[in-house]
DNA sequence: CTTGGCACTCGGGAACACAGAGTGCCAGAG
DNA sequence: CTCTGGCACTCTGTGTTCCCGAGTGCCAAG
């Protein structure tokens, strides 16, 4: 059905497309690349790849242009992940290793990807429901307000102002403060409602008033961020690109950080590199784009994805490979502090 | 020089031109708006306020567009803010209150600045340096590991991992947060080196090697945070826009967070409003472009500045209204929290 | 199955004409 | 001195036509 020249006639044909941006006809193809075949053959081959929808042409006699299907092969099967540069990954590595806190670990991040693959470039924060609790703190701000500060394993903290029912010493927050880190240290977010649940009985009696309401504000706190958040960049790539076609669809995607997050996807092993071509994916606004998407995470677990949102006519191997390259740096970062 | 009636229409030929794009003829002026003259009269006007600049041709025989003076001569003499309705005010408040800590106040003010103008906000986050210590945290995380929260008046934290040179027991810790909070509580952050100092003296010496540590790593998230954040939102209103000239140099200023920042500029009372027209700003990527900012803050401190960036060709009166009013809510909001 | 040849198609650029909007200027009326 | 109507002029943008060239599909021969 599909011999090895039409194959290779298909890889030709994307290579072609993608570097020159144009239809690409059988005497060029045949002038670049040496198939050691005539045009009148290529055209053959054309016509069956045609056929198949995998290719197309933008109007009678012009060239051919790969179709979604035919990206979807050539990345299947018709390509490898291109590996960075020694220089390259010398340089992702020196730029993340200068990041302080986890706020500027995703923002360098993102800066790095969108500057690797001259595209929009797109980081999920660490998950909050996979990670788990490093420290519960409770800060007296004023008589009966105090600050809940969470800090989780992956670096990320999350505050908020609690009013309390009625005034509360501070050597009584000071217990709470060690009865709450004594239950919840080290355990995973998912299973701190079930932990927190005993908690007011550990207490003395004029306490759990007090601590009832911290405590609410602490689970409210976990599910309201199970949304999670996200950053991106290289937004003025796409100005760059000749890829005024879904420029807008890209950016209201953007805006739309629930879409966004749907489109990192979730699927995938951690090392695996999801991609998603055009019209696979279920945005309609993203029609003339494709997303590649991976998982990063410390150990084996995955935190969180991050992905590159840039034209279907996009270069696949390399992009695969800067994206992957960046995901497992951000691991071992992460890992590290 | 410049009569009632010229001014009359150089606003006229701004109000027409930001409505419908199109260069605006003498004729057209005659019949929109009502002023009393014969489009000849107008010819004359026009050819006047073209001699001094305000106005300008695109080509020979096409109709008149406002030169970046022109605008600025509108701006400043020729209109005036046009408040918000009762019901954008109204859907200000509601959507602004629901906020819970200070990046979802940030989020939510940037998208709604967004949408009230329809066009791309930026908003900076309070400045560091211009609030005051609320509370400073050391959280013991394992051995010789701490980590370090600062807290400002202005709900922001900053968060810091501290490796310290040899372990340290918890209750020196509790001493030593006792001591810096007894220091720098609503001590402004930019007296802090000098609170700072006699710190160490105060402390038995066992600890001083320690509390260094964590003094010189507070003073660092000072200075480097010095640089401030921004939050944007609404590029895809660039698209939508036939604003494809400028684009690409909005995009990229908002990349370049520095440019940004600078570009909001710090000028300005706390109600002023600044626009910056065109040609006017700094920046040589923003050509097309016009900046709309206020500062905002509680009590009489501007705390940071928000504002649009647009076309010059935007409808200043609204914008300037919608700017405005947003700064004053923001503002309400992070008084009352 | 491959190849060269050939007729056909169609998009895009160049040349051209034309209508319409807008201008500048001038002479005459208030 | 200012306003107005008239008029000739100058453009741009658009529509038309024409033609070139790239590219195709098909066919018959190797």
């Amino acid at each position: 059905m599909l011999d090895d020249r039409k194959l290779a006639v298909l890889r030709a044909i994307v290579e072609d497309y993608v570097s020159t941006n144009e239809p690409v006809g059988s005497k060029a193809l045949a002038d670049r690349h040496n198939l050691g075949v005539s045009p009148a053959t290529i055209r053959n081959d054309m016509a069956a790849l045609e056929e198949q929808g995998y290719i197309t042409q933008p109007h009678t006699s012009a060239g051919r242009v790969p179709t979604d299907k035919g990206y979807r092969l050539f990345v299947d099967r018709l390509s490898q992940i291109k590996p960075l540069s020694g220089a390259e990954r010398r340089a992702i590595e020196t730029f993340l290793a200068g990041a302080v806190d986890l706020d500027e670990i995703v923002m360098r991040t993102v800066r790095l990807l969108a500057q690797l693959t001259r595209q929009v470039a797109v980081v999920q924060y660490p998950s909050l429901t996979r990670s788990s609790v490093q420290h519960v703190e409770i800060v007296p701000l004023a008589e009966r307000r105090v600050m809940l500060v969470l800090i989780t394993n992956t670096g990320r903290v999350e505050q908020r102002v609690v009013d309390l029912p009625e005034a509360i010493a501070d050597d009584r927050i000071a217990n709470l403060r060690a009865v709450l880190n004594a239950c919840l240290d080290g355990c995973g977010l998912s299973q701190v409602p079930e932990t927190v649940a005993d908690v007011p009985e550990r207490l003395p009696p004029e306490d759990r008033p007090a601590a009832a309401t911290i405590l609410s504000v602490l689970l409210e706190t976990l599910v309201e961020r199970h949304e999670e958040k996200i950053a991106f960049a290289g937004t003025a790539n796409l100005a760059a690109a000749d890829f005024s076609v879904g420029l807008r669809g890209v950016l209201e995607a953007l805006e739309e950080q629930v879409v966004l997050i749907r489109l990192l996807g979730e699927t995938g092993g951690l090392s695996d590199i999801t991609v998603r071509i055009g019209s696979e994916n279920p945005y309609s606004g993203l029609r003339g784009t494709s997303i590649v998407a991976a998982g990063y995470g410390s150990g084996d677990r995955e935190l969180a994805r991050l992905g590159v949102l840039g034209p279907t006519r996009m270069d696949y191997p390399v992009t695969m490979g800067a994206v992957r390259a960046v995901a497992r740096y951000v691991g071992q970062i992460l890992a590290g502090s």
